[in-house]
DNA sequence: CACTGTTATCTGACAGTGTCATATAACTTC
DNA sequence: GAAGTTATATGACACTGTCAGATAACAGTG
């Protein structure tokens, strides 16, 4: 071995937390090498020694944001009234785009190229299988075969939970915060199962 | 008057039209004021002189982008089966997306603060009126008073459709195109009217 | 004709960005 | 000690948006 690293997990731990921060702030150009760099205490190339540069820490950003939609999504409640839990995560769902709006746009709005592993924490599948399960519950274990398929249902309510929140991130839908709430949640439960 | 503008329609529609090329290829982030200015024959004051800015600029190219779209939704057939009609309408939405991913990205990805006319071209919801008429239609002017809402109505197919369209954009849908294309119908079909 | 006032465009500088080649520092092994 | 090896630091490069100030081009007036 040679010099020993500085640039360990710890600071890598650390530059992630700052650029989630600024993320989270202010969208993806809010993320600058040197400013982040500074606060983190340390010079760009740590950004480049531990990601590989500036996409590449903004792809570990959006895979920590999707982690942690995941566990928030599976800190929604579970009763025993499956079709009500459904909707419960429906509006969790909102709730957090709504609390992090920067970030979800972020999360959502770059195009994942790069060799996206399928079920990898990156890829937001973890998110749709939360959903999955929940459909599953829902529409009962008892009729496969035939019936709805709860793998086209779960994509179904994930594009139009998804669809709602990005209209309404992006300022299309009309009304106040309130009207809009509620025809969101009229709108998933004329559209659930 | 004075010294006479050379930075006129002329040029501000040359400017547009180089952008909205840019974002087309590109992103947002393919647009540089002074590729832009050097392409169009003019200097990068030009861009501050017509629109004020480069956030103005592009402010601009996705108006000019929701016109387009707009524009595409409504040469979708209209036939005597209005049910039909709102399905073609809704594969209109995802060829338009998928013809400009780039474009459809900028067009619903940044948010509309700057004071929003309602109805004006710009906000998106004309494209949101198409889709009101068909669901209208679909719907038959006899039950008004009761049965499904409209308004309600239309706006969980636009979700659903831009949910859809924006995750596989995004690149999160499994499968092939052609895979995602059915099962985007299919999604359509059984939450249609 | 020259001069003034007015407006529009051009120039150049400023502060900022991501990137990375190259220099330097810090360790292990000989 | 010296040599070898690897990690970090520095600084330069080529960009970027922005805009103050210099310059150019006209209309109107004397």
């Amino acid at each position: 071995m040679a010099r020993p690293r500085i640039y360990d997990q710890q600071v890598r731990t650390r530059l992630l937390t700052t650029a989630s921060a600024a993320v989270a702030a202010g969208g993806e150009q809010a993320v600058s090498l040197r400013s982040l760099a500074s606060e983190a205490g340390v010079t760009t190339a740590a950004v480049y020694s531990l990601f590989g540069g500036r996409r590449q820490l903004l792809d570990a950003v959006v895979e920590e944001g999707f982690r942690r939609f995941a566990a928030h999504l599976d800190a929604a409640a579970r009763t025993d009234d499956p079709r009500a839990d459904l909707l419960e995560l429906g509006l969790a769902y909102r709730e957090y785009a709504l609390a992090e709006p920067d970030f979800y746009r972020v999360m959502f709005g770059t195009p994942r190229t790069d060799g996206v592993q399928p079920d990898s924490p990156a890829t937001g599948r973890p998110t749709f299988a939360v959903l999955r399960e929940a459909v599953a519950r829902a529409l009962g274990a008892g009729d496969r075969g035939h019936g709805p398929d709860p793998e086209v249902e779960a994509l179904r309510l994930w594009g139009l939970a998804h669809g709602l929140v990005s209209l309404e991130l992006a300022g299309l839908l009309e009304g106040d915060a309130d009207s809009r709430r509620l025809r969101y949640m009229g709108a998933l439960r004329s559209s659930s199962l």
